[in-house]
DNA sequence: TCTTGTGTATATGGTAACCATATACCTTAT
DNA sequence: ATAAGGTATATGGTTACCATATACACAAGA
């Protein structure tokens, strides 16, 4: 006559909701779910509806939102702010969902440089026919003083990173007068490759033979591996007749242990026979 | 001739990457991602290319590993072994992305709920003639212990829950027979409202007059609504004949600061005139 | 040149949302 | 009747930071 269904423990209620006991305790501790009631032995006794509390919970958190700010939500105060919250949260979501397929495609890329990784010799130098690629060039910061270079730098970074454009490799380019002169950290443009061709305003292009080499470890030590490239091309009679492309890839089967040391810079000068 | 371009203070950096500079001091720290170099001022300095480094750490963090994780990634002591993991990692996206999808469904839906909830008075009852709705059943526990009736609920909510189709209420089914005896927790079923009809196996409806009253505070106090309505069905010469449906979650404004006194159950009796 | 505002570095303590563990009690199944 | 397993509370630990305080560095203007 007095059965109670669906009623259940905090072990069952947990394992419904795919999380451990301990998180319930927490909740009701704080006050934000609170068991229907306590049995007289001092169970927590959660009802099916609760369920139904607990996803909205999940939910909340899951995009982004504090226990306490949960909590507040769910005093539901004001039923129109709670539907403005819930809007605005509508777009979180759109904006959450958009980072991941992003994130789904810097994955995919990043399979994709490993995979290649695993194919090169990175002690080797080699001279390389290439086909013409197409990049979007940040301002000509050559010129500038280092401060000025860098906010545009900055500048240039932040707008790619915005535009979800930050997926291949960014890349530094040295020009041929730089190369010669030993100046290699005096970069003239970052660049990033890409395949929109709609972003025609701020392109560039490469075709012929490259020298192709691979840095290892730090940004600083990159002229040691210049200079190898340099005594290379002297030997194979070859001579820089084009400007450097650095691109990073930093997936080194890793020997060590620091982190930085496996970082690796691919270098690609374009070079002419003697 | 030793010009630097491109090279960040921990400022600089930290806006370029969204964060705070005490985020990079903590990663410098746990030695996830360690400037370039020093400067003799001591004063941190990044390069380009380690924003490329933090996005990918970022996006790692993302998609739920910890920092420490991510440092044993970065050392790509086996690059198999990582390719192995982002595809591991790209299946976590997938799923994220549709519990993200999932999220948006629910959150319209609870916007629906509220904007309904605004329309309502929960302190009045009524009797309303509703059309045919189409339900998906759990198992009838009536006949079973509290115990195991309690194993089937949760295998059915479970259930549900893992094909996404909590989205709607969930509610609960109490037959005449309970309904006429008092026996207001003793559920024959819960159920869920689809419109799904592919669901067909598990479906039941209803059609007619019903009783509509809103219960507010604890499960263990709906019997107090109840009698309310049966008194209220006496007074408009009606009579209960047939099951009485529950559905939670209809939000009331909130007064109370406690959040369980905030939630609302819809009660809806099948009646006839007597 | 001095100063003043802004930037950096380190150190320390604090926070949220748990998790792990220990201890004690309760319940159920054999 | 006893053991195995579930529940409750208490306490300390964890991760990934954030806030604050203090000291030093640098750039720009009066």
């Amino acid at each position: 006559m007095d059965s109670k269904k669906s009623i259940f423990t905090t072990g069952e209620f947990a394992d419904l909701c795919g999380v451990k006991k301990q998180t319930l305790f927490h909740y009701d501790e704080i006050g934000l779910l609170k068991p229907e009631y306590r049995s007289e032995n001092g169970y927590r006794s959660y009802s099916v509806h609760q369920v139904e509390i607990f996803i909205v919970i999940d939910m909340l958190k899951e995009i982004g939102m504090s226990l306490t700010e949960i909590k507040n939500f769910l005093q539901f105060k004001s039923l129109k702010s709670s539907i403005e919250l819930l809007t605005e949260k509508e777009k979180i979501v759109k904006m959450k969902i958009k980072k991941m397929q992003h994130t789904q495609k810097l994955i995919q890329n990043k399979k994709k440089q490993i995979k290649e990784a695993l194919q090169l010799n990175f002690d080797r130098f080699t001279i390389e026919e290439m086909d013409t690629e197409w990049y979007v060039l940040s301002e000509n910061i050559l010129n500038l003083p280092d401060k000025d270079a860098t906010k545009v730098s900055m500048l240039f970074l932040k707008y790619m990173k915005q535009e979800g454009l930050f997926i291949d490799n960014a890349g530094a380019l040295i020009r041929q007068e730089q190369v010669e002169a030993g100046d290699y950290l005096n970069y003239s443009n970052l660049y990033f490759r890409t395949h929109q061709l709609d972003l025609a305003e701020k392109i560039s292009k490469k075709s012929g033979k490259y020298a192709v080499g691979y840095h290892k470890g730090s940004y600083l030590t990159i002229h040691e591996t210049y200079e190898k490239i340099k005594d290379y091309l002297t030997k194979e009679g070859y001579r820089v007749c084009g400007h450097s492309f650095e691109e990073f890839l930093y997936v080194m089967e890793g020997a060590s242990l620091s982190v930085e040391d496996n970082y690796v810079t691919k270098i690609m000068i374009k070079v002419e026979e003697n």
